[in-house]
DNA sequence: CCCATCTATCGACATCTGTCAATATCGACT
DNA sequence: AGTCGATATTGACAGATGTCGATAGATGGG
């Protein structure tokens, strides 16, 4: 099993054979749920959320951690893996850093699970 | 943190919120993630992708253990997880336990991730 | 009734995961 | 250079997860 780091960019795109059409090779299984490895936890849907919801889809990491009522250092763990996933992308400006939704990101996974 | 077995059936259809629509409270992140959780796991995946490519989407315990290479009390196991996420459903006939997929659950999920 | 077969549960174990405190790193401003 | 504030990394630890072997339960056939 891949551990929830080094993981294959969801942009990537090679991992899609939508659910439900044919079987999944092991590879293509073990890619698409290190994806969604990264949308399986509560305190990542929550920070996606938040982001989502904020200006321009973009948000500071001094803004998330209070919402989400976890330390620093949690906090940063869990964005490194959404942008890992290629659902998040990091910008530093300044001393701050913003993290942005990947356009078509949550789409791409989407689609995955949709049976047509 | 929940434990991978007490889930709340995806059709319960609470957990609605679009992802990016709103920032998700921690009961509905809690709620999502299990549901994730469920779909994030190599084996499940590929059980549900060989269930799903299977005459009328239904298959026997028997014809998947071979399919994912994995001892048969596991692939018990995995398929229980995702009975109780609601992904699947379990009929029992003769000696055998069939398993099909509940229409539509998949979809369900995948709207939530949707971005419109 | 006993047996063979299919499936589920139990117990154990290695590994992965989420969390925090402590610390390092980086950038801006004096 | 020195300091301060924001973020990332490290190390440690409790708890969850995936896996298997052994075993129990159920079902149909002699």
């Amino acid at each position: 099993m891949t551990t929830m780091l080094d993981v294959t960019d969801v942009t990537a795109g090679v991992c899609c054979t939508p659910l439900v059409r044919e079987p999944l090779t092991a590879e293509e299984a073990d890619q698409l749920a290190t994806t969604m490895k990264a949308l399986a936890d509560p305190t990542r849907l929550r920070l996606l959320s938040i982001v989502a919801a904020s200006e321009d889809s973009e948000a500071c990491v001094c803004d998330l951690i209070e919402p989400v009522g976890l330390s620093q250092p949690t906090v940063s763990h869990h964005l490194k893996i959404l942008t890992a996933a290629g659902f998040l992308e990091r910008s530093k400006r300044g001393t701050w850093a913003y993290f942005k939704l990947v356009p078509g990101a949550l789409d791409r996974v989407s689609q995955l699970l949709v049976a047509s």
